[in-house]
DNA sequence: GCTTGCCTTCGACCGCACTCGAAGTCCTAC
DNA sequence: GTAGGACTTCGAGTGCGGTCGAAGGCAAGC
């Protein structure tokens, strides 16, 4: 589906069994270097230049400049990049990640709500999940049964 | 996630260990009468009268009407109006749906192409499938080791 | 010193899937 | 016969998430 799952799904799928894969890790094993530029970004996550300015543009991250006003992405930022990348494969609106972004700002003390907006994530997740499957089952069944009416 | 869905799953799990649910036996098993106002089907699949004239204007069902020019869908209507609606569930494009209305429309001889569209998004629920459950797994371990920055 | 090429900002635009509003019609109940 | 409410068509508007183009800056290589 989603150009930066592709990439990503080889590392999650090598650490099965072990704990559930980490932005972190996914970022230390592919090639973060400390300064990077958008062009890297982009190559790194799948996401275009253009996505990425915008994501900064609407406050997902801040991203330093060089001397020229460049951007220069850190290590920081490549993971805050990579870990609303998840997020968004996983539908969350961009609205509730820039609100848990305002939150991580806001710094000590927002825990409890930033986790609040994580567990109705993933409830949403769940759901979802649910509906792919029961959407799956059907088309699965129009597909072994192929005679093909589209009512039935 | 989706109010039809929601309905439907119910029907679903009561299935589950038999064969995978087929969406005529799901009108048959939600109360569907020979004869159905728009309002009805609205109620029935949770989709807004507007939606479902939508569906209608842009060719996806044939509605039939009575002597005052209303809608009254019959079986049939009711039965397509599901199958988009689980197909929709699973974020297929309304242009692919619209696609396999149309080959249905022109009858046999359709069914190889109708058949690689099913597949295709077959994949593309599978794909989704695993995106969603990367997702997950990355918002599980940031909720349970929640301490909470957001690029890590 | 000039071309090449990636970078910058800004605002406008796009595609999708609805969603709504206006203006009018038709049946029902009073 | 008239008020109410659900229906009709049509076209326009909305929200989301990008996506693009224009106009210009800066650094490296020839």
């Amino acid at each position: 589906m989603s150009v930066t799952t592709d990439r990503l799904r080889g590392l999650i799928e090598t650490t099965e069994g072990e704990l559930p894969s980490l932005t972190v890790e996914l970022v230390r094993d592919l090639e973060v270097h400390e300064q990077m530029s958008i062009a890297e970004v982009a190559e790194l996550t799948g996401l275009s230049a253009h996505t990425l300015r915008y994501y900064e543009r609407i406050g997902l991250v801040e991203v330093p400049r060089d001397a020229a006003g460049r951007r220069l992405y850190d290590r920081e930022a490549v993971g805050r990049v990579v870990f609303i990348t998840r997020l968004r494969d996983s539908d969350m609106p961009i609205a509730a990640i820039a609100r848990y972004v305002e939150l991580v700002k806001q710094g000590p003390g927002t825990e409890p709500e930033r986790l609040a907006l994580l567990e109705a994530h993933r409830d949403d997740i769940l759901n979802r999940l649910r509906d792919l499957q029961g959407a799956l089952a059907v088309v699965d069944y129009k597909i072994t049964t192929y005679g093909g009416s589209c009512g039935s």
